[in-house]
DNA sequence: GTCCCTATAGGGGAAACCCCGATACTCGGA
DNA sequence: TCCGAGTATCGGGGTTTCCCCTATAGGGAC
């Protein structure tokens, strides 16, 4: 059950706050750092989605923060969700992930900021105060990784990254994330291992990836999303 | 740096606690609710190993909650520590990882009790007063599987066969599907790249696991399943 | 014709991987 | 009590992979 943990007397001129995650500790340390602020206020919070979309209707917040990893559905068809309900709602993505792993799709799914819990508490109301202004929130890393990704893309949008990729590199791609390695790949292939080697580094230019293990992941995480879409 | 957070004036009576974990939103939610206790007091926060030893020292608590993934070294590598140094020094293990990873190495490396964030307050404020008294926390679930595993002895083979890793060669599968390279977990681990070597041939033998790539599969692969149970 | 993309491949150094061995410490059984 | 098994920690040295640079040849684009 979403509860109430300020009456609307309280709430005089303040930007309220819906707080969804599923650990009560972290509602608390958050709720405190909020109401904190002269100017912010917890309207509602909840612990899963199911009570989240609830809450929203209730208490009409001004923003929500919601944390990636729930117990029912995960964060990110949350946002998804509120996203197609209240279009014009700001969402801010609190995580203890690294933002390597679920920011871009945090951001893709509507979200306005995403910013992990080791961040200091300043940060984390910096944060909010730029999502309540209309903008956008990332960490200085995390803004410069999707800039290169942007600029590499050559400023056309063609949906994913990966449909730049030539026949031969997605071929190679796909291998990859389905677990062959170089020198089965260029067996299977029948190419040189040096050929693979440098459909290798296309890949990595053309997605941005820093090393040989994020093109794995990346590779892994991208078969296993096309089989299930 | 560890911080103070009472001063001695304060702590008239009161038995003392250390926080620590790397999230300081969770610090600042622990430390409200177990100051808004009469009898309880938190003496000192701290966000990683090194600083957890050092505040201990420093600050002689009554007890440590300690949160099991930190930055540098694990919790459970924490936990055996401070037996070493304190052995009366009673550890209240607080994580969000499910109990059935993490449970029973905790309380093998020393730890008094083991709580889950997804727990409601009052139960954590449970957990620490169980602990200060001397008795063991965990929860009820957690209580019968060790029941039934002692008196079922070695009966059925219980769960993955991730259960037989050792705990520095779970830090190292984990931290591998997480997706940190060999020198990488080296320097976050205060290990040599050679140490870190030996843990993954280790786990590649006991997962029965053909080389590297398929390694860091499945690390990749049990990454996921323990995110999204 | 020149420029860019793609497919193919090599050289060479750095890094990672992998099979050995080694030391030290703990703990449970013979 | 000693011994072996398991764990934690590191090194040697050979093999493989990674990665940056360079190179050739064909096909479109302008």
């Amino acid at each position: 059950m979403p509860q109430k943990t300020q009456t609307s007397a309280n709430r005089r001129g303040k930007r309220t706050v819906l707080i969804v995650d599923d650990h009560p500790i972290v509602r608390q340390g958050l709720a405190q750092l909020i109401n904190q602020e002269h100017d912010l206020v917890v309207c509602g919070q909840a612990e899963d989605a199911h009570e989240a979309i609830q809450a929203v209707r209730e208490s009409q917040p001004d923003m929500v923060i919601v944390d990636i990893s729930l117990k029912d559905t995960s964060g990110v068809e949350l946002i998804k969700d509120l996203q197609v309900q209240h279009p014009n709602l700001p969402v801010l993505t609190l995580s203890m992930h690294d933002e390597a792993v679920y920011g871009e799709r945090a951001l893709r799914a509507g979200a306005r900021g995403y910013i992990m819990k080791q961040e200091a508490t300043e940060k984390v109301v910096t944060a909010i105060r730029r999502v309540l202004a209309g903008e956008i929130y990332v960490s200085d890393g995390m803004a410069a990784k999707m800039v290169s990704k942007l600029v590499g893309g050559t400023g056309k949008k063609t949906g994913s990254p990966v449909e730049r990729l030539s026949d031969r590199e997605l071929e190679v791609f796909r291998m990859l994330g389905e677990g062959y390695n170089t020198r089965e790949m260029a067996e299977k292939l029948h190419l040189s291992v040096k050929t693979i080697e440098t459909y290798r580094a296309h890949i990595k230019d053309k997605l941005a990836l820093q090393d040989a293990s994020e093109l794995l992941r990346s590779a892994i995480q991208w078969v296993n999303t096309e089989l299930q879409p």
